[in-house]
DNA sequence: TACATACTTATCATATATGATAAGCACTTT
DNA sequence: AAAGTGCTTATCATATATGATAAGTATGTA
């Protein structure tokens, strides 16, 4: 496992974190951003190397930054 | 032009902005990120919907964080 | 003029992120 | 037991990020 994939780990964890403490379902950050709850569930789980455009439509979808998403050390 | 368009412009300046500061060329960048100037030059002008794991090398290479680089506003 | 440096733009192939669907698991509720 | 909720995993098609090459522009300078 290389770094960057510890990286999206994180980031999935992150997101994971900031959903559940707004008290949403991963269907519901989905349906906010546009796409499929598996989809939701991929991301989270540090599956996909994610793009800014996709960041961007969670940031959105949760109400923080992209900065914030991606900070996780 | 999309929000998120506009946002990969800022990133491709930020960018910009960290490597001059370095005083390094956009060759000597890409090189140490392992690919080609003129993909370099792409990511600078905004024309890519940079991915997590190419952000994470540019960032290694200026000695910063993705937070920093995505960090426009 | 000719050459070098720094960068940009265009283009193509290939790898892969995303969109979408279906099926599964674990848990709760009726 | 059966149905519902929340989530995960697998898979496929399609769009696109990246890797790579080539040619162009602008500037300086020998």
């Amino acid at each position: 496992m290389t770094t960057t994939d510890k990286l999206l780990v994180q980031i999935g964890q992150r997101i994971k974190h900031l959903r559940r403490g707004r008290g949403i379902t991963a269907q519901d950050l989905a349906a906010a951003c546009n796409f499929e709850t598996s989809n939701m569930s991929r991301i989270e789980a540090g599956k996909s190397n994610l793009t800014i455009k996709t960041l961007h439509k969670i940031a959105y979808a949760l109400d923080v930054s992209i900065a914030d998403l991606v900070n996780v050390e």
